[in-house]
DNA sequence: TTTGAAAGTGTTAAAATGACACGAAGTTAA
DNA sequence: TTAACTTCGTGTCATTTTAACACTTTCAAA
């Protein structure tokens, strides 16, 4: 007898998306505005789906990435799962729910991820982008529905961590960028301020990155030298169980 | 109208518990024999259930090492969700599924856990010991059913990462420990072997552990100091940021 | 040509790390 | 009682890492 794990939407199992940007300045999140559906509760919510019987979770999460903004061959990390049996029980909760999902009555435990994206490639002009989804920055985001704040959260603390062991921070930049953008990445991420010259120091001396021969064009100041992630390097280091990038 | 989440089992959801022990010389682990249900794969497994819809997964979590062997009160952390949709469908197993879940053919995501026990407490002779459980020592692992041994992988990894920062192995070790134990516990974690007197200097700077006035007994050589954990001392330290515990 | 704004650069003191070996204190067996 | 065995407990030194700190350069814009 053939297991019947089938296409249809399992109602008890969602995934949740934090989609980590940072605009060249600060650290932002994709957010969905539920304005139309809800009165009740904050508006703003992380994208998510339910997902099907016959997916992994890891591409439940990636589809949930691709449907909302084409967004592929992504970082995609997982955070862990959060079952509070009244994490969307409200009443408020109710008409948003059935938008998304058959049976608003289930038990709905959510699997959630990060992911890092890099921003400029899918801004909300692109047209792959969904007219009620936009980027805003971590700093200032006190509410969310349901628990998706306790899951901003967490991701955020997830990230922290795995920054200090993992150079992931570059799929947060485009090919090339500034030390100091680096810089203030890392800040954002850390949330807390760095010395510069001792952060260019080390991002440095590990090798992380590789200057070109090409400068910044257009700001109203000295322009910096412009810097691409090595690699190779990293490959290497890694190799050698190199996992200090505690900045 | 009233969400109608009852004390009924989710089909679909699950957690496992990877339940660490440190018998003063390796790191252990609790698993299920299935001898008896099954003659197909891997007899041993982690313990773990079926949620209830009226429980938070971390309840579900207790609740499962609270059946299993009376553990209360514990270290406990999740480790994530796991979600192969054919994690649990080779037909191998649907005798053993049988034994625990209504559904034998539902899919079937699990939450996997992982505590720390402190082994003395909970050992197989334990007359609340569930009499087809038992330590055994991770080093020695290479197989379990379903998709365990990947879970228990992920567990290990988890708690090595963890032990860097927050001092959790005391809730291996009984109140009262020597050094050396502390050490053999540190490298059976850390799966690396740790210099001795680097590692007594480091814990001893920090201020983690104080020296009782009691020496270790009935030991055929130089008897040990004993000392124990330093709680407050960690409280400070915690409460100004520390988290450099990486020996 | 002056102003503004970020880029880029080096030193030093303090702390942490890593490598390394031997005498002391107990038990057990001859 | 003595010898043998096992683990306990300890300090130094060279190297590396960290943290703190300020001024000149370069470009664009006014």
């Amino acid at each position: 007898m053939q297991k019947k794990v089938t296409h249809e939407l399992n109602p008890n199992v969602s995934v949740d998306c934090v989609i980590f940007g940072f605009d060249l300045e600060k650290l932002t999140v994709l957010l969905i505005d539920r304005g139309q559906q809800t009165q009740h509760g904050p508006r703003l919510a992380l994208p998510g789906n339910l997902i099907y019987n016959d997916e992994t979770l890891d591409q439940a999460a990636n589809r949930v990435l691709d449907e909302l903004a084409g967004i592929n061959d992504i970082y995609l990390e997982q955070v862990g799962a959060f079952g509070d049996p009244n994490r969307i029980c409200k009443d408020a909760d109710r008409e948003w729910l059935q938008t998304i999902r058959a049976e608003p009555e289930a038990r709905v435990i959510t699997v959630a991820y990060y992911s890092l994206v890099k921003m400029s490639d899918y801004s909300p002009h692109a047209s792959s982008f969904a007219k009620t989804a936009g980027w805003a920055p971590v700093s200032e985001i006190f509410e969310l529905a349901f628990d998706h704040f306790e899951i901003l959260q967490a991701a955020k603390d997830k990230l922290r961590q795995k920054i200090k062991i993992q150079p992931i921070g570059f799929n947060l930049l485009p090919e090339k960028f500034t030390l100091s953008q680096l810089h203030k990445l890392y800040e954002s991420i850390l949330d807390k301020p760095l010395d510069k010259r001792n952060f260019r120091r080390k991002v440095q001396k590990i090798g992380i990155v590789t200057a070109l021969k090409e400068k910044q064009r257009g700001v109203p100041h000295k322009p910096s030298l412009l810097y691409k992630f090595n690699e190779e390097k990293y490959e290497a280091l890694s190799k050698n169980g190199y996992d200090n990038f505690d900045f």
